[in-house]
DNA sequence: TAAGCACACGGGAAGATTGCCCGACAGTTG
DNA sequence: CAACTGTCGGGCAATCTTCCCGTGTGCTTA
């Protein structure tokens, strides 16, 4: 007789969070033993039950699900998370990655992909899910290094006054160059960051840090 | 004996569908007759199933919630709605209940919260769920008239496409309109919230707790 | 020293968008 | 009925975006 697989689920919307503790039940070889509302609920209950899978939303309201991925594995490598979100942006699914998780489903797959993904992952194998990985292996192939790397420092002073608000007449007086000048780097700009609007960019920058909203 | 009420769950996110489901059904007088991914989805199966209640998450793929009620409520005056949504924000709420819906719960509520407003929703009582309602109060008494207020349902619509970075001929086609009136409605919402461009949107936006930057 | 390269700067031209006007129509309310 | 609000879009000039091109400067590397 095998031992269940012992589950704990963080995720801030309760009434989402006790609809998948109940088809994860549903399966006889897991079992959920905790949940948790935000991060510092999930490490506490992370040390009271030592569980061996955490299926974790990293949209959270106290620190960002990232840095608690981070926590999380620090406390007990041997445990394996895996990040549940409602986000389809590859960049999500990288930066969780690239933290610890050992797998990202998205909340709009069926449910048996999810199932599946708590197997895999309990047997430490990545998981990425399907409607997601196509988005995900494109941005790898284009952006491989890091876009904010790729921006001049020109590019990127620019970048921050478009971020402030300023329009490209201002920009260009401030830096005494011509407003063309400014739109080129705009355009530019947008391009090494692949993104088509000035709402996307701004979004990108929010992501990549370069802008903090309070 | 009574009948049983009829439900309809429409969120895009199968996942969490599938689980409120469970968690819905486990009520005896409950029983769900049908879900939906998307507002089209949504459109079909109410014609097919003819629901009591419909469930209902606003952040849709195709068409957006708030006019996704409007036509489910001019399709069946008697089908009562009450929105399931991940937004504290008391705007979501009150735009929601101007467009015809009878109740409005977040997904971080406690689930014995959303069994009782069905049941409230079904005997046609209008519902806000307690972790928003304070807000709403306050918003009501102090910014009465603020900025966002004055949107129409239409414009509200369609700023929230605009933050999700769409461009206009993308929203057209998902609204079934002129890109030209998707443009002289941005015009508009700029004109509302007083900003110049789209960055400048995009921040009032946020400051307004329109668009969550997680 | 010459060649190569990244960067700052800006012109040109076609096309798209914005800013601001207008009118048409439906539904509501006084 | 009249007045209003909300939705929908045409028109048109001004502006911006997209993508091309060029120049000049300085730094590296053979």
């Amino acid at each position: 007789m095998n031992e269940k697989l012992r589950l704990l689920l963080v995720d801030d919307h309760a009434v989402v969070r006790n609809g998948y503790r109940r088809l994860l039940e549903s399966q006889e070889d897991l079992t959920v033993v905790g949940e948790a509302a935000s991060a510092r609920e999930a490490l506490d209950r992370q040390r009271e039950y030592l569980p061996d899978l955490i299926v974790l939303d990293i949209s959270l309201p106290d620190i960002g699900g990232v840095e608690l991925i981070g926590r999380l594995v620090q406390r007990d490598p041997g445990c394996r998370i895996l990040v549940f979100s409602m986000h389809r942006d590859p960049i999500f699914a990288t930066q969780s990655l690239r933290a610890g998780a050992i797998g990202y489903v998205t909340k709009s797959s069926q449910p048996e992909v999810m199932i599946d993904a708590i197997y895999r992952v309990a047997a430490k194998q990545q998981v990425i899910s399907p409607d997601i990985s196509s988005d995900l292996a494109l941005s790898l192939v284009n952006g491989a290094s890091g876009p904010v790397e790729r921006l001049s420092p020109r590019e990127f002073e620019i970048l921050q006054l478009l971020l402030d608000g300023c329009e490209s007449k201002e920009i260009a007086s401030r830096l005494s160059i011509s407003s063309k000048t400014v739109q080129n780097y705009h355009y530019q700009i947008k391009l090494k960051l692949g993104v088509k609007s000035d709402i996307e960019m701004m979004k990108s920058a929010i992501r990549l840090g370069l802008f903090k909203p309070y």
